[in-house]
DNA sequence: TATTGTTATACTCTATAACTATA
DNA sequence: TATAGTTATAGAGTATAACAATA
């Protein structure tokens, strides 16, 4: 009766939610992501690493903010970027209990790469939906996303 | 100069790219989702327990290839479901090495009610995009899984 | 030979609570 | 009092490898 998936299964009303339907484009989108780039970094925290370049010296605690996460998780993380020499925790001017995030040239580099990978991934998607789709898609994504934080749904503590 | 997200941090060209769009659209609903519905039931259950209400009588290994997951991982989600009782497990008729997974009557009690979970958080994102943007954004966002499943960036293994 | 369910195991990601040093 | 970074700890969620039963 119903849409059925690649695998023959009954989909019902499950591609009518929109919770469900984003988690699956994200679920693909990860695999899609990590078989192009054979890279051991994860969207997410490439997420991380771009907008530090974006946003050099920023607090911990501000970037954890803004991929929404608690900002002990972001510790480990950090420690591990700074590991494989990617990041720099440098003093804060004018706040002694902060650190100053930046990225080293390598982590520069690795963002480049990542970047790379990503346009690959969009190239294709493009191929398969068309440039206007593909555009349009990503203007509602925003769209929806600002829809998510402007509800009270998600907190935007500052 | 570029957008800045709700925390004003520079978010360059982040918003360029579908993969980490999508996941920072994905966390933020599942948040939204979890703060309306006070159940302890995550996206992906949902997910997973509508899929078998559609689909009753599948073997676990189906299902884990629907939603993307190994058949291993399957089996202490089984475990948590039949000890909740929301679902089953019976005889598979012709295959005596398999298992077919069925909802009790208390599992369609709960997916309906996650259902109405998330259609609230539906009614909220209408709202806010209006309903025209929000139903083409589904219809994209199905259109994106076809283009990736269709490219060989994620496996169709049968 | 291949598939189904399972077990044992380990890895990633994330949060909470409590501590310290600053502000 | 509140915030930044940290530690210790615990909980999801997921995968890989190997096994027994069955196809």
């Amino acid at each position: 009766m119903g849409t059925t998936d690649a695998f023959g299964l009954e989909l019902g009303n499950l591609p009518d939610m929109l919770t469900i339907e984003l988690r699956m484009g994200q679920i693909l989108a990860e695999k899609a992501f990590s078989t192009i780039s054979h890279t051991q970094v994860s969207p997410g925290l490439f997420m991380i690493l771009t907008l530090i370049r974006n946003n050099p010296g920023q607090k911990q605690a501000s970037l954890a903010r803004s991929v929404q996460l608690d900002r002990s998780t972001m510790v480990p993380i950090m420690d591990h970027c700074e590991r494989q020499g990617w990041v720099q925790r440098q003093p804060f001017p004018g706040d002694r209990r902060a650190h100053a995030i930046c990225l080293t040239s390598s982590g520069v580099e690795l963002v480049e790469k990542l970047e790379q990978d990503a346009r690959k991934l969009e190239t294709q998607v493009t191929a398969a939906m068309g440039k206007q789709k593909r555009d349009q898609f990503l203007t509602l994504l925003k769209e929806f996303q600002q829809a998510l934080l402007a509800g009270s749904q998600v907190e935007v503590s500052s």
